[in-house]
DNA sequence: CCATTCAGGACCGCGCCAGTCCTGTTTTCG
DNA sequence: CGAAAACAGGACTGGCGCGGTCCTGAATGG
């Protein structure tokens, strides 16, 4: 599969929609205008606040913020803030998991590699890269650079690939 | 989580074990020279055949050997062999399934940039990259440029995400 | 003092993967 | 020619984890 969560994707779309208010925002209201439901826009805030990425304002009139700017956010770190520490298997370092045939196992630290390449592909997409530019036409200013910065050198392969 | 099944880490094991012999292979003693139970040995080789990964031998004498050299396949299709394409969230291009709320979604298409990079990134690394030089050392023909494809530049950032 | 809003859990159902098994087909060997 | 060896291709089930909801408590503002 390959897949991450859900929560993840909704991560995105909501920290997205927090960027385009400069104000605070409630999440009852960040459910309405995004569409997704607001017991999940709730419990998705809360872990991107104790993960640092929003600033929270408890009581009346309250409600979330920014805590940094969105170009300054990576995919990579919405991921482990939901999903927790990247690891493909059990045999990644820094895994929680224990690899249990692990003194015989042939592919002992070599997904390692992967790991990191991923990881590295992640780091480089901020989430000012994922923002739909057909919504909001803005001056864009780090758009073209951030998605040259992606690699395309795998087109042939990769679409073949995608099937 | 983004963690890959573990049939897909079986599926290396089983690689890497077929490309250490030169003949035919049977199922049950790739099982017992890796220590992976039999029946899921046998899932993985037939998944590995029906992608066209492995060549089969039918009938007494029979078995499996490797159908490309272990440096030509990339880890990205073992993991589209046994789990289908490689699509990150609903929304991505080539995803079989369907995103419910597409028409208002606020990512929309914006995840392809992060599918692809890591699809480049998988594409870059071969099943030869994986194999455990300590087990079986071995005039090292393609490892050493290989591995140094894989990028190590996010080294700080990324050890950092890693928990 | 009350309404509002976040904090931090507990909780449950559903889907999906992992692992097994069974039946059939092909091939080799005695 | 028959029996054993080995793959082919499913069906089947159990357990685990995620998605989604809800509840109680704490903080804040009017």
């Amino acid at each position: 599969m390959l897949r991450l969560s859900k929560l993840t994707d909704y991560a995105v779309v909501v920290l997205v929609r927090l960027s385009e208010e400069s104000g605070i925002q409630t999440s009852g209201g960040i459910a309405a205008s995004t569409g997704v439901p607001e017991p999940t826009v709730a419990k998705v805030l809360k872990i991107m606040t104790s993960a640092g990425l929003v600033a929270s304002q408890r009581g009346a009139r309250g409600g979330y913020r920014l805590a940094r700017p969105l170009a300054t956010i990576p995919v990579a770190e919405v991921i482990i803030a939901i999903d927790g520490p990247i690891a493909l298997t059990a045999c990644v370092e820094h895994s929680t998991s224990v690899c249990d045939t692990s003194s015989l196992c042939p592919v002992k630290g070599r997904w390692d590699a992967v790991n990191t390449a991923i990881l590295d592909a992640l780091s480089t997409i901020s989430l000012a890269d994922m923002r739909p530019t057909a919504f909001f036409p803005l001056p864009a200013h780090h758009l073209p650079e951030k998605r040259d910065a992606v690699p395309t050198t795998a087109s042939a392969l990769t679409t073949a690939f995608l099937e």
